[in-house]
DNA sequence: AGATATATAGCGAGCGCTCGCTCGTTTTTT
DNA sequence: AAAAAACGAGCGAGCGCTCGCTATATATCT
């Protein structure tokens, strides 16, 4: 898995995809029962939801405007969610959902530092760029989310961060990095991989492809934790 | 300037100053006449909409919230703004002021690299220490912007990474950085910058004050551009 | 100095409007 | 024809904002 081409093969984060695992974490709220319709639709409201609250706010829009971009009036949309508290919590839900199923995987977790340091990059960048929109929206909306939905964004985020430190540590002990706080660098790294999808347009206007951020970003980490030069 | 003391000492960047600053700047608009008075008030207001908005939004923040917490009634309100915008623009505007003023004095654009280098990391930290709330509101308020809000921000940002851009490509010039792209290393190096104040609360739980964090981030950084030794 | 007049600051009920949400009805599917 | 899904007018609550009014500070006149 070593390019944006590879990892999209490897996961299947396509919206029906997606929208099937939402139908089966909410198959109590959403009351319509045909799995192929409620999954059709639940695409074309998120779609259209993430396209209006990373436009202008999630609070911002209103049920009405997300009836009329998406075809469905109000009573259906009510047949999905029950409040537009629960459309939010849907959305952040795949979200954690989708980076734990990304990044627990071997590839991740075994091999030598340099290479597991790597992937974890890599695959947070690739992830980050194939689910661009519920990234922004879940980063851009967090302040307003209920207790509940703060508290998984906030363990969602310490978790990520907490591979990223062990990593570290792994290799401060087998001699591959620079004795260092590998808190503070985890927490130093961490806000860089953000920037992917929080700074997209930037990156994009610059002709910054997914693979070349990675390339950037597993240097400048290399220099910063002191790594020796890759073996050629 | 080379601690968050001196930096306080330098600047002043009380509730106070600035809301002259931004009395200054909205002559027009502001219909009260007494200048003691108009920045009393401003202060209350001000502090107080950045408390509820960094709470739950400022679109959320209602202007009856607004005035019960402030102690002003809702039409005294609108002697000091003439739309719920405007009032999101004054801080914004400020925000904006303050950058450039913090960021444009002789320490940071004279000297050797690394010491401009240094004091343009110190004081963008410091800046966000001091003005915390301002700063988490203009980052998290941002998307919401009118327009001319949004230009505003943008601006903002791009010349402030251009600042550590030009520092970059000097020091590769003068031999002191190792050769690369400054664009790049300038744009992973403003997301560290900006992690100080959008999570503030996660250094603060662990312990780590301004000063602890630019040493970090400073020690980051030169490894990361491959900065030689510092002379003793 | 005291009385009067004027300007300034603050007040808060109420306006028009949009919001999230409901529910009796209609359309589509089985 | 029964069940499932979609419809959309309408409800009450809460929004940004206004405006006729009161209270207080300042200026002017005897």
């Amino acid at each position: 898995m070593d390019s944006y081409r590879a990892f999209q093969q490897e996961f299947d984060l396509s919206m029906e995809a997606l929208c099937r695992r939402i139908l089966d974490r909410h198959q109590t709220t959403i009351r319509v029962r045909k799995a192929e319709t409620a999954v059709a639709n639940l695409g074309r409201i998120i779609d259209t939801t993430l396209t209006l609250a990373n436009r202008k706010g999630f609070h911002s829009t209103s049920l009405r405007d997300l009836s009329e971009q998406s075809g469905l009036s109000m009573g259906a949309l009510y047949s999905y969610f029950d409040s537009k508290d629960t459309l939010l919590l849907m959305i952040l839900g795949q979200v954690v959902d989708a980076i734990q199923q990304v990044l627990t995987t071997p590839d991740v977790t075994t091999g030598g530092v340099e290479n597991r340091l790597r992937a974890l990059i890599a695959r947070h960048v690739y992830l980050t760029e194939r689910m661009g929109p519920w990234f922004v929206f879940a980063f851009m909306e967090a302040k307003a989310f209920s207790k509940q939905g703060r508290d998984m964004a906030i363990e969602s985020e310490l978790w990520t961060e907490g591979q990223l430190r062990d990593v570290i540590a792994d290799g401060i002990a087998a001699g591959a990095f620079r004795p260092q706080d590998p808190t503070m660098a985890a927490a130093l790294i961490k806000p860089m991989l953000q920037d992917w999808y929080v700074k997209r347009g930037k990156y994009r206007r610059r002709g910054v492809d997914p693979d070349g951020f990675v390339a950037a970003l597993v240097q400048a980490v290399g220099a910063m934790l002191g790594s020796s030069p890759q073996p050629a």
